[in-house]
DNA sequence: GATAACTGCAACTATTTGATTGCATTTCCT
DNA sequence: AGGAAATGCAATCAAATAGTTGCAGTTATC
């Protein structure tokens, strides 16, 4: 289990903007341009956000006619926590074992 | 609960040469300089990097002498990892609400 | 007390990236 | 068919940031 692939799912959550758009699709699915009309940056600029985040597993576009709508995708998140958890909990068990052998236990 | 503290904390994680800094960490503690005896950076990138891992609570100073030494901090990891696994959770929990109203249920 | 090792601060560079404007293209609807 | 609304692509700009070098300040150790 290496960081590779939660290392860009990380960079694209480090962003104000990007966590503005997500919140605003888990209210439900919606275009880039209806997204835009929420937000206070152009559709070129969600757009660009829109695809690191499907990039990265984040959102799932759905074509419906002429526009493209987005969807959250929890799932990659609920797995994001997990992986994250388990490195957290590992650190701490290796670091508590260390300080038992310091102890000399 | 809002988002806030969480985003700075993924901007942190979104860096390849932290996580190694954290992974070296994760091993037990070690200053800059050891850090930078193991990694391609210099000692100063390295400090840079640990200040802003000390920023959102992934790593704490313990100064031993002349040296600084850093431990990691899971406990913070884990937190995140909860925060987000909720945040999945109540994506998912609405889409399928609208899904069922939408179906006329 | 001198020297060596470690930390801290500052200036500078290059790359990345969030955001914009402008235009071309596609697709729906009357 | 023609107009309106949506997406896609490209060039550009400014700010943020990862990284470097150089030097000053501290603290052990000999």
């Amino acid at each position: 289990m290496t960081t590779d692939t939660l290392v860009p799912v990380f960079a694209a959550l480090g962003d104000e903007t990007r966590w503005s758009i997500l919140a605003a699709l888990g209210e439900g699915d919606a275009s880039a341009s209806a997204l835009a009309g929420r937000l206070p940056v152009t559709r070129q600029a969600i757009a660009k956000h829109l695809a690191v985040l499907q990039e990265v597993g984040l959102v799932e576009p759905i074509r419906v006619g002429r526009e493209v709508q987005y969807r959250v995708l929890g799932k990659q998140l609920t797995d994001t926590a997990r992986r994250l958890d388990a490195i957290g909990a590992e650190w701490d068990r290796r670091l508590a074992a260390i300080k038992r052998i310091a102890e000399g236990l």
